[in-house]
DNA sequence: CCCACCTCTACAAACGATTGCAAAGTGTTT
DNA sequence: AAACACTTTGCAATCGTTTGTAGAGGTGGG
């Protein structure tokens, strides 16, 4: 269908090696030809076929990235930072959806190996030793997970909740409950051992089973949370703070007059319930961006050895749902 | 790194395009031999190179899809069913956002054609006549979008605006309003034409302005619609919807018991908010679904000819934020 | 004036698979 | 026993590019 090399050769009047050459390494090769090249790719429209590109060098310029749900309004701002970043350094983005499922996304990486210079794993729910494994075929990276030494991309969990227990404990909150998300998640471990250690000998921390991380999780632990007692709580996620805000309200108990609400992450809607939700942000698109830089650095072969890990800072954004610890 | 097919062959003491054909035609090849091979390949861990078998095929099994912002909630759910179906028929997907910038879009399409056997575009903002351009060069389908008459996958917004007036007629209202999407949107124009149809001679419809499809543009529509003294208010979509029913709520204007709101698109928010938010339903994992069956279809050169279009149903979802038409 | 050297270009061999064609081997028919 | 058909397998070309190597042509120095 589209011109080939060979089409351009033939138009320029010169061997395919050399139109490579002019488009690619145009130093080796004399200006004037150079030009002649350019015209005739030019006027026959000629884009570089990148499979057969690929075939050759080992490189597709080709990323992928394996989120759980996209639908969980996390995960489209780390796909935009990924996507933004890598368009820059002309590469493309596979995205693949495992719908939380660990089986789908051992299949899904497996498959998109073959297809792409590296994978990025974002907050995968593999088991470790499934992730080295796949790490021996695949330049992996991951993000908001640590597994063995592989490189990743970290937010500082520790130091929102460090922000978040000091926020509350000014507001004079002395006795917190905690809404864990799902065990299987490295960042729910995370968050509960930071939030131990935040609270250890300043504030009483109740911590309340797991839950799915979903809106209908926080629905549910709602009232769960009410029966303990506690001044505030910190929910594993916003879609989870969403909804035990929403039930409060349902049963009349004021937020942040009777009960103060802090989520995690930041999503776009945390800013437009209301009241607008206090969160732990996490930077979702500077995490893709990292990703691929860390992809980049690992692919490049002259680069200064493999950077592992990646820590980026959260940050405390107090909005309406926490104020001072009620009677 | 990967064994490659001349690696099982020799360990199954034949040649190469026996591999090939035993794995991939194995009705050609004698049963004992296929199972050697079989057998070989699995201690070898052998998966083929799609890169060099898109070489010689022309078909390197994947779709691009391209959409907006993914970070609009109503576009993961299209992602989500076009990367399911792909999945059924071991198509891989790549995802790109275009930031709403038609520039951008136009070539991230040119860039992405060459390594996808098929192109879906996703409420594309491009010009008619680029898109036709475009499908010159790759295969293309469109998604909520109806352009010469290239592939699309519709739906029924004229429907879906006749159910949302008949509902809110049949409350009593005599004046609607309708908060307009952008101007550049072919869904917008859809719905402006189908809602026209459904109010002409029953009720009176005023029409406002056009909007950002946004929260903040729900918010900016919000103080115009309660000048405009309409009972209820048909929005663009249900992100505005939202916007609009906060700023209701921050004014002290009852919903619905003050005014009515209809949305569009039902995304996962609409029935989290509060209260729920009425709103007319469009299919959107069956929309990607839809999307891969057409591409599909087109690509099979033994295929029953082109299907060019496919119209989706849209469902009026009757929450909480439309009642009787007040006082 | 010749040789060495440098610049530029062409040839050809990859990359890893698929596939048309021919050859080898087996069984059947005349 | 020869000819034929059919099954099974291997050879070699091919897809569109990149890249190592060699050769052609030109320039400058001895």
């Amino acid at each position: 269908m589209g011109a080939t090399i060979r089409d351009v050769a033939r138009a320029a009047g010169v061997s395919p090696s050399t139109v490579s050459r002019a488009l690619a390494m145009s130093e080796l090769v004399n200006p004037a030809t150079v030009e002649r090249v350019r015209r005739a790719a030019e006027s026959l429209g000629y884009q570089p076929n990148p499979v057969a590109r690929g075939l050759i060098t080992g490189r597709t310029r080709n990323l992928g990235l394996i989120v759980p749900d996209l639908a969980n309004p996390f995960f489209p701002g780390v796909v935009k930072g990924m996507q933004a970043r890598a368009r820059e350094a002309d590469y493309a983005v596979f995205v693949a959806d495992t719908d939380e499922d660990p089986g789908l996304e051992s299949r899904l990486a497996r498959k998109l190996a073959k297809q792409v210079d590296a994978l990025v794993l974002c907050s995968p729910r593999l088991a470790d030793d499934e992730l080295l494994a796949l790490a021996a075929d695949v330049t992996l990276v991951l993000l908001h997970r640590r597994a063995g030494d592989l490189p990743a991309v970290l937010a500082d969990n520790a130091g929102g909740m460090r922000q978040a227990v000091g926020h509350l404990s000014a507001l004079g909150h002395r006795r917190i409950g905690l809404v864990a998300g799902p065990v299987s998640s490295w960042s729910n471990s995370e968050r509960v051992a930071g939030l131990r250690a935040a609270c250890a000998g300043r504030v009483e921390l109740t911590e309340l089973g797991n839950f799915a991380p979903t809106f209908d999780g926080g629905v549910a632990a709602a009232d769960i949370v009410l029966a303990s007692e506690v001044t505030a709580v910190i929910a594993y996620n916003d879609v989870m703070a969403l909804g035990l805000v929403n039930m409060f309200t349902a049963r009349g108990v004021g937020v942040p007059g009777r009960i103060s609400v802090v989520g995690c992450d930041d999503i776009p809607q945390a800013a437009m319930s209301s009241p607008p939700l206090t969160t732990v942000a996490v930077p979702k698109e500077q995490t893709g961006r990292a990703g691929v830089d860390l992809a980049l650095a690992l692919l490049d072969p002259a680069g200064p050895g493999p950077a592992p890990a990646r820590e980026l800072g959260a940050q405390l954004l107090v909005r309406g749902t926490t104020g001072p610890a009620g009677r």
